[in-house]
DNA sequence: AGATCAATATAGCATATGCTATATTTATTT
DNA sequence: AAATAAATATAGCATATGCTATATTGATCT
């Protein structure tokens, strides 16, 4: 396979280095691994907020899947350190858990409302920083965090 | 679970809406389900682009993974209709390939080139983007689009 | 042509995340 | 307190996406 590329020493064509751009999907798939997790810490964070308690049924209704899926993963999360839970009462967030949730919300907060500043209509902007909230990095964060402080002038 | 929001009927908080925040969850998810596929074909595009074929052995190395793994998702790109092979030869795509490469590849460029004019490193935004692209409906990638339009005057 | 190397195919394993059906346990109502 | 309802636990199934090991096929070199 011989590569089509015009040689042009001032200007490296990084948009297009092999490399990179495996790294780059090495980085998605990586991403896809703590997505879950994430809005799952995030969630519990928010439902005890909202009404002092997180039961599975509420996770299961919110994240729009079933309960015994919440129920598995639920187990995991304890395995990993972020979540306790007393039998049949509501789960809680571990100072640990507590810590993700809170750097994932601001994350979430921070690309939403960046989103809403670039002229993104408030319902699309919520769908879409869902998903996207996991794929961007600091310094991309940084970026979002300058635009939308300087649109608030 | 009581709610514990404020009534303010001039300005419905839509930012807390549950079903709205369901409906994110569920997009996300959707979104994670066709992001291989767009990756593959894409990347089937650009390596025919770059060297006239696109082999397992190529698409592994770009992509980081196995080459058993692009075996089976290859079978199953066929399957749905986007990829041709010819047994030891390289794959090819369908009409319908080529179209949703097409349509993955300016949705990349946009994301990419977004990051890009807002100041975020180019190798980050490449890395970002590559995960970012699943989840840009086509409202925030019109603001996009505008955005990178706008900056380049 | 035969030997060797490269690419692909296939088998089997693992983990993750969805589901339904159902048992068990706790909470609520009568 | 017993009956009923709600929540949780558990079993079992399905699909998706990774992996390694190895067989098979095709390409290349001597
Ligand atoms: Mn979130
Ligand atoms: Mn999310
Ligand atoms: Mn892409
Ligand atoms: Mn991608």
């Amino acid at each position: 396979m011989k590569k089509n590329v015009a040689i042009r020493p001032q200007e490296p064509d990084l948009s297009n280095d092999p490399a990179l751009r495996t790294e780059a999907f090495q980085q998605a798939r990586e991403a896809r691994r703590s997505e879950l997790a994430e809005d799952y810490v995030e969630l519990i964070d928010d439902l005890i907020r909202e009404g002092g308690e997180a039961r599975q049924v509420d996770i299961a209704a919110r994240l729009g899947v079933a309960q015994p899926t919440v129920a598995r993963m639920l187990r995991k999360l304890v395995e990993e350190g972020l979540v306790q839970r007393k039998a049949y009462r509501g789960v809680f967030l571990t100072d640990s858990g507590r810590e993700l949730a809170q750097a994932s919300r601001e994350r979430h907060e921070i690309v939403e409302q960046f989103l809403v500043a670039i002229g993104v209509p408030p319902e699309t902007a919520q769908r879409d920083a869902e998903g996207i909230e996991h794929h961007v990095s600091e310094e991309t964060l940084a970026a979002f965090r300058r635009f939308t402080e300087a649109q608030r002038r």
